[in-house]
DNA sequence: CATTGATATATCGACTATCGATATATCGGG
DNA sequence: CCCGATATATCGATAGTCGATATATCAATG
């Protein structure tokens, strides 16, 4: 995410790439594209945090990337999520509410 | 927080700590306990974390510290929200706000 | 046909918030 | 008198994100 509230992100934007990945197959470009989309411009990943993401993101197996030829010659990396990708989704989606509640739980319990 | 999903507190740690004190002047060694309770033992901050942000806080004038003597002997530093901690609270609850509603957008942007 | 802007991936060093370990000291109860 | 709870403090390690930078192709514009 450039910019704002950069420290918020932290631990999130794994989540965010397996959420989009669960819907189908993407490259690290048109992620971007495709998130700032989704969160009405909330999110602008930048692609020194979004490249080195995925690359670790394949290592650990939770995706799989294969190389595509677009069109003519310009290469595309791209991404689909694997097994193992989606357990971890369903795991971070349930801590994501988890936290998100706690933080409601707190700023609610004491007004202004 | 000690333990679980420590990466999700980035940046929000003192925002916890403003909600909590924009309630009432408190210590460090409560805001931990209280903060357990009002998120239902979900937040257990270390004292690593918490003392350093609380320092950091008073710093730059996002609240004020006292020392006080409890009962007889014992030394507790109370700390009171500030105007400008006033402030940083509701811009910070906005632009949690904010985020969380973006993170949602994605995650139910696509199923499963 | 040359320039420009969008597309596309990649790496590296810097920054910063959090945490674990450690230290110190007081107080009340058994 | 010792132990567990109370209470604050600091330091180094860790980890996730970002800015800067590099490279190359493609389409459109002039």
């Amino acid at each position: 995410m450039q910019n704002p509230d950069r420290e918020l992100l932290h631990g999130n934007a794994e989540t965010l790439v397996l959420a989009l990945l669960a819907g189908g197959e993407c490259y690290g470009y048109q992620m971007r594209k495709e998130l700032a989309l989704r969160s009405h411009h909330y999110f602008q990943f930048t692609f020194g945090s979004l490249y080195p993401l995925l690359k670790g993101m394949e290592k650990r197996g939770l995706v799989k990337a294969r190389w595509v030829k677009a069109g003519k010659v310009r290469e595309r990396k791209n991404y689909k999520i694997a097994a193992k990708g989606r357990t971890a989704l369903q795991e971070r989606r349930r801590k994501w509410r988890q936290f998100s509640e706690a933080m409601e739980l707190v700023l609610s319990s004491v007004g202004r």
